[in-house]
This record gives C-alpha cells, structure tokens and sequence, in this order.
DNA sequence: GTTGACCTTAGAGTTACCTCTAAGCTTATA
DNA sequence: TATAAGCTTAGAGGTAACTCTAAGGTCAAC
C-alpha cells in the first residue's frame, strides 16, 4: 500500500491533482491507515496510471471517467462504447487541427505582408489587414 | 452614433460580450446618451471591428490589447512590435498544432486496433493500450 | 398609459483543469 | 523531545473568454 505522495512519484501527477481526480471520481484510496491517510493498492495504482495516461493521450476527465466505467466491468460494456469515445476525441481534435491550421495560413500571411522593421507602423500592413477585416479575396502574397 | 445593440448586430457580437469588452479596455463608447446608455461613433465601429477582427483570426484579447495600443498610435511604434505578436503566436499555434498531430496518431491507431463491435469489452485492445501505459515501441498497425 | 423591447450596473456562474492555502494531525529522524 | 516532512479537510484562487442574472431605468408604439 501506498501513501499519495508515492503514488504521485509512481504515476508523475501531483498529490493536489491526485486528490483532485479523487474528487471528481477518477481515482480512489482502497484503505485508508488508522490515521486517516490515503492507501494505495496495486489495483488503485493500475487505475491512477490508467488515467494518467488516457490523460497523457488527450481525453478530457470526463471522457476518462466514462472509461473508467467501462474498464470497472468490461463484459457490461462494448468494444463500440469504446470506439465512440475515441472517434469523437478524434473528431474533436480535427476541428481544432483544421481551425488551427486556418490560423496558420493566415497568420504567416499577415507575417509575409509585413516587413517587421523599426520604422513607424504608419502604414503597418498587418494593422491595415485587422483594420479591413481581415484577409479578404484579394490574398496578399500570392 | 449607435447604441449597443446597434453595434452588436453590425460587427457580430452580443451586447454581453462589447460590455465584457469593455470591462477588459477593449472596446469603447465615446459618448453617453443622457440617460447613461453607450453611444458608438464611426471610430468607435472601427475599433471594435478591428478587435472582432483580430480574435476571428485568433489573437487572445491580451494580444489585441497590445495591438489596439499601437493602432492607436503608430507612429510611437514600429512595425517589428506587429510582427512580434505576430510571430508568438503563430509558434503558439504551431505548438498546438503539433500537440494536436501527436494525439491524432494516438488516436486513430487505437480505433485501428479495436473493431468497435458490439461484443463485450472484456479484452478491448483500447482498453489495454490505456492499461499499459500507452502505445509502447510495439506499434500497433504499422 | 401601459406593454414590451432595450438599456444600465455589479456581480455571479460556466467549462476544464488544476493549484494553492489554512489550520491542524501524524510520522520519521536527530 | 523537538523539528521537519508529510498527511488531512474544506474551500478559495487562477486562467480564458465569455454568459447570464437581478433589479431597475428608458423609450417607442398603440
Ligand atoms: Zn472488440
Ligand atoms: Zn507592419
Ligand atoms: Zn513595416
Ligand atoms: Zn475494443
């Protein structure tokens, strides 16, 4: 059995985020010591490790706790239960993949269009483009 | 002059968000009706523009801050200030981009190992991966 | 002259994920 | 036996960018 604080040196999250995560039921103490202090069983640390590395991946805590329930009894649950929690993460990442790339683009074009010198931003291009909403038909460089 | 909601409906942002805006020096009335309600100039159109702007293209309200004060008066500043932020974030955006690849990996080669039918769960390759610490050197597909 | 849409303010609530503090036990070390 | 490190709890604070509420004043129309 373990104390939290070899629990967070095991699984590298902090004793706060462990009692965090047990707060919103992603990790549980199995015993507890005559004092009161959280113990650790192997299984418990399995669990915390499991987190840490779906957290690792991506998944949000609520994501995670949806696995969570599922892994707690895998012949309740789908392999298809699982799949839609990973294809939605999926898909989210992708939206914000193809939003980040918009801004990408069009910041390295702003970065094109403007020189970046010490002299007076008077005619400041990048000003200009934010003043005219934004890049419009007329792209810049191209 | 316009009223709020007249500014609102004109560059696309609710009467909460031009007040939450305010509340940051984002965005300002340059009068007042008798009765205390805010009244936008032409100016003060263009301003908020310029920030609807520029936290469409996905400036933070801080980085718009900083580019509101030298619109303001660009003649005490140079065009490198511009691209400075310019350029930050952009990485901050390239950074994110890469973070969001990497879980994209992840996650697509944990579908292409878990058939996602509707058999129990009880040995789901996903479920596994997440038990043993992620996607270890054995990579799964590949 | 009253309905109803619109305006005002301060301030609380939301989402996601921590991060820290205070006040007070417990345990190990010197 | 002290002293420090570590543990407990409830609850506050922080970040980013909103989003909404309450309680009330204003304005145009019918
Ligand atoms: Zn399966
Ligand atoms: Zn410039
Ligand atoms: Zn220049
Ligand atoms: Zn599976």
């Amino acid at each position: 059995m373990l104390k939290i604080s070899e629990l967070a040196g095991r699984i590298g999250l902090s004793t706060h985020t462990i009692r965090f995560y047990e707060k919103h039921g992603l990790i549980e103490a199995s015993e507890r010591s005559e004092s009161g202090y959280r113990l650790y069983s192997a299984a418990d640390v399995n669990r915390a490790a499991f987190v840490k590395t779906a957290r690792n991946i991506g998944f949000s805590l609520e994501d995670i706790a949806q696995l969570l329930s599922i892994r707690l009894d895998r012949s309740s649950h789908s392999c298809q239960e699982v799949t839609d929690i990973t294809r939605n993460k999926l898909h989210e990442v992708s939206r914000k993949m193809a939003e980040l790339k918009a801004m990408q683009k069009v910041l390295s074009r702003l970065l094109d269009n403007c020189d970046g010198g010490l002299e007076k931003a008077t005619h400041c291009s990048i000003l200009e483009v934010l003043d005219n909403g934004g890049l419009a038909a007329t792209g810049g460089v191209n």
